[in-house]
DNA sequence: GACAGGAACGAACGATCGTACTATTGTCAT
DNA sequence: ATGACAATAGTACGATCGTTCGTTCCTGTC
């Protein structure tokens, strides 16, 4: 590789592979995990059935890379941004703002992977349920601890339970996911934060 | 029809279509209600791909009338109970109260299927998104309502948005169906009803 | 320029999908 | 009891599913 894409070392295959994946999480975000399938991804990439497949070797494994992916993203233009923010309410304002606005930012028209993945697989044993119980655990726990630091900093009240912050903490995020497709996006993000400046409100 | 079953006129048609119907509501609030699948109904119900099919004419016409038993359900075990309720904050307990409940009640293993509906039709055009999101307006509505008699009553607060209230509302109610898989059951119902008693002292 | 190895393709498989037909069974008013 | 009609079964269709296999193409190394 003499000079490459200078970010990052990638053969071919690689490339092709994040192409598929860009072009799966799309799929997932509008219409779930489940609604991915070798032949439309194929036609949407302009590859061969075979020829996508050969990249993940069973069709379990396309969707676990695929959630994989989403988090990956999550993480990078979600939550890594707002560690940028100082430690406190302020953080938390970013982590909020940036996720209510990631799907539209990362052109995923059907709302909030994650969000999706959560409804598909809450209730369907398995090893997609597994994966994405277990990133919900993870972001569960970070989220409680951007709570706790709030709470340390003095910017939320001393008995602060932070993990029930966390708690509506999400609850807002996915009712402003569920609402916006209902209300429109323009009402339910001001309704979104209409409800979480009282949450923050409320535990001051 | 001499002494049938009392309660209800039945064809035996109707009754092995609300058989039908009452297997599908189950597999959907478990795996949505795109998995519902003729052959996999067929099965679980003992009868022909073919029988059944007859019952419906359409696949799409099988997820719409499942989805319409769904809301009748909910119309019949939340809903119209929570309506015995005073109006007010009474009638709001209670509707939530029998809505976080409902799905262990109706043995609706999977949750809560209009949680399910909205997340997979709410990006996705087509006869059944137009269907969701009619009740989900529907439901929208008279929440707001509920609410609306909360403050007439002089329970809440003279200025209280009822939609804001009702969008909350909705949020908790996500929130903890989505929870209850990752919780357990027991903590997010604890969860839950400390954020709904927050939202009602909220606007008190 | 030959060669190796990774990357993509084409064709085919058994299974299952939704749906259309026809035939058989069951139910109920007369 | 019988005839009319509703209810269910049987069979077959084209399409698509995930997956396998053998072949071809591309790329970089000696």
């Amino acid at each position: 590789m003499n000079a490459a894409t200078a970010t990052t070392k990638s053969t071919k295959g690689e490339e092709t592979r994040s192409q598929i994946l860009a072009a799966a999480v799309e799929q997932a975000s509008t219409a779930g995990f489940e609604s991915l399938t070798i032949g439309t991804l194929a036609e949407k990439t302009g590859m061969s059935k075979s020829g996508l497949f050969a990249h993940f070797g069973s069709k379990l494994d396309l969707q676990i890379a695929a959630l994989d992916e989403c988090a990956r993203q999550f993480t990078e233009q979600v939550f890594l941004p707002a560690m940028k923010s100082a430690r406190g309410v302020k953080r938390l304002r970013a982590l909020f703002e940036n996720w209510i606005t990631w799907p539209q930012r990362a052109r995923l028209t059907g709302g909030c992977p994650i969000d999706s993945a959560g409804r598909e697989y809450a209730h369907q044993p398995g090893a997609m349920r597994d994966a994405v119980m277990e990133r919900q655990r993870l972001l569960d726990r970070e989220l409680s601890k951007a709570v706790q630091l709030a709470v340390d900093a003095g910017e939320l009240a001393k008995g602060t339970d932070p993990r029930q912050v966390a708690f509506e903490f999400l609850a807002i995020v996915l009712v402003y996911h569920r609402s916006e497709a209902l209300l429109g996006a323009e009402d339910a993000r001001k309704r979104a934060r209409v409800a979480f400046d009282r949450l923050l409100e409320q535990n001051r």
